[in-house]
DNA sequence: TGTTAGCACTCTTATCTGTCGAGTGCTAAA
DNA sequence: TTTAGCACTCGACAGATAAGAGTGCTAACA
């Protein structure tokens, strides 16, 4: 159990690291204010600290910097409740109150306005198909040749894919065929369809003529291409402008994992409910060990809708961005509630 | 007018400064296969050329470097025609082979064999809108206060708005204001859209009653919202490989650009046909002093659907970059032409 | 017993110095 | 016209030195 002044001293380093960057030596701490020790006692609170794990030197005759343990100790129990300043609010408010109505529109804008505040690097991750049902399927001609499938899930979510339609295909084959599917599988969730394309649907379809049936061979084929994931990162170029990533392997190796989409989102999906902060080498990504993660989840009414997160260097300010992100994911939910 | 020898030492410069991204010396010259003068006569026609512009030192006893001039020399005298190879000639067949349909997918992945085929960064202009027209509007209603647009155009593009319906409006109303729409509206160019919106429809509406009118506000104002720039990317972070970007600062002012959408979109839309190349200070834009740029056009019919670039150092393959975009365009117009 | 002052020690960082090598420009000879 | 030779320039690199920040330890003090 540490002593209240080992948590003075540790919450101290912490604080100013978060915003220097900078090893804290024991004199800076002794100095400041609410702490009432001279340098020496300091220092060994912080001999001390260091055989805990809890803070580290950068060289033998360096102040200290928090470890990831000491991170994780802040994050767990020196965490003050923390206010938004009324100009962040503001600038949330404003960005929720312009009426949006389009899904895309609303994520993306939060994505901005995330990145925008923190100087960190925003992650949202759109709505997943899941518990989300079918609402209409839709075909229309483009040519005789092309034809561009519409699919609209009850989220008001809007899937397309062209297929090309082969010239033995009859345009009212492929009505007939809408027509069927529109009737079997209105209401059906979105992750059930391609299973009851392959059963229920292809039963069906056999009872028809041949040519129905070479339709609806292409139709499926364009229908369950697999989803791209839709994810929103804002404010990329943020994470340049931390000291830590001065070099460039680090931006390297960083950015490659940033690009790959589905990686990150299934970092993302991995958080079920509330806030999770994960913390350097807690990232089960190597190339994040020099990053915390932190993200929260936005739903639709209980059903989760998807996840909120924010990338940087692991000397971030907890407070403010989880402050943030509960607010942020708030508003989403509360945006896409008073929708549907 | 330069002289054959000139031309020579300029070329030889050139092609090992592309490969090697460090300063040539003159008896590097002198050694070069196809290169029969001594180190001493290369010196003089350094000197000159560098009198003349073409060629820059580093320091006043480096060896040469192209100068911005220099490159467009070459650019415009010296390149010889290249041909693929048969490898690369392979990916890109393997690309487009096999059977895509759909618009995004095939100029995402046009994007991406560009960017691993070079390690420069691809960037894709999608198809403006321009030009193209409308084949079909649909509306379907997602609750009693939502509903989503979509808008087809002759090309298979897809767009789609959510838009919220106050409770007022009664479906039916919407029904038949689709249906007038679709009557008057299909075949209309996009861009004419608005104008057509505005007054034909408008008057037409005028004559129905009022809640018709105000279905049509609310239609209204979700189909004329601004439409986003399509933009790919690809290879981001192949910038950072390059030698010329080791420093954080010049990354980051060249990130800044690429992250601006709507700036890259009016760069690429610049250019009007053909291949052109943009070397350093050449580029309208500050940040991109560093860099070449190389556009090409693709097209549906006569119709000039897009662009593809290739950015990098100014240090390019200029040679293989330019006969690879030639042949990507090629593929994309005969591709998209092969749908339509 | 907890706290503090003092001091030797460690390590980083910046600056300066001298040396090496690559490359140039010029001159004179072939 | 071409080439060999040579003095000169500049950057890169490796030590050397000094300054400064910070520590750990010991002894004194309340």
């Amino acid at each position: 159990m540490l002593t209240n002044r080992q948590l003075l001293v540790l919450q101290v380093i912490i604080d100013e690291f978060i915003q220097t960057a900078q090893p804290i030596g024991s004199r800076a701490i002794s100095k400041k204010d609410g702490v009432s020790y001279s340098s020496a006692t300091i220092r060994n609170e912080m001999a001390d600290l260091e055989d805990l794990g809890y803070i580290e030197k950068t060289h033998s005759s360096s102040g200290r910097v928090p470890s990831e343990k000491g991170y994780r100790f802040y994050v767990d129990h020196l965490l003050s409740p923390f206010h938004l300043s009324s100009s962040d609010m503001r600038v949330i408010k404003h960005t929720f109150d312009r009426g949006m109505v389009e899904f895309e529109q609303v994520v993306q804008k939060s994505a901005k306005v995330l990145s925008d505040l923190t100087n960190y690097t925003s992650i949202i991750l759109g709505p997943e198909v899941f518990e989300t049902k079918l609402k209409q399927i839709q075909i229309i001609s483009l040519s005789d040749t092309t034809a561009v499938a519409i699919l609209v899930t009850n989220t008001g979510h809007v899937e397309h894919r062209s297929f090309s339609v082969p010239t033995e295909i009859h345009p009212s084959d492929l009505e007939k065929l809408v027509n069927i599917l529109n009737d079997r599988l209105v209401n059906v969730p979105i992750v059930k369809l391609q299973e009851k394309l392959y059963t229920e649907i292809a039963q069906l379809i056999d009872t028809f003529t041949s040519d129905l049936d070479k339709a609806y061979q292409y139709l499926k084929a364009a229908l369950l291409d697999e989803q791209p994931v839709k994810l929103y990162v804002g404010g990329k170029t943020n994470i340049l402008m931390q000291p830590e990533f001065k070099d460039i392997e680090k931006i390297r190796s960083l950015y490659s994992v940033i690009e790959r989409e589905d990686k990150l989102a299934n970092i993302l999906r991995s958080n079920s409910d509330g806030i999770k902060v994960s913390i350097g080498h807690e990232n089960k990504i190597e190339e994040m060990a020099d990053c915390s993660l932190i993200t929260a989840t936005y739903s639709l009414g209980d059903v989760q809708m998807g996840t909120i997160a924010l990338l940087g260097p692991k000397r971030m300010e907890y407070s403010r961005v989880i402050s943030l992100l509960n607010v942020l994911s708030n508003q989403l939910s509360k945006t896409f509630n008073s929708w549907y």
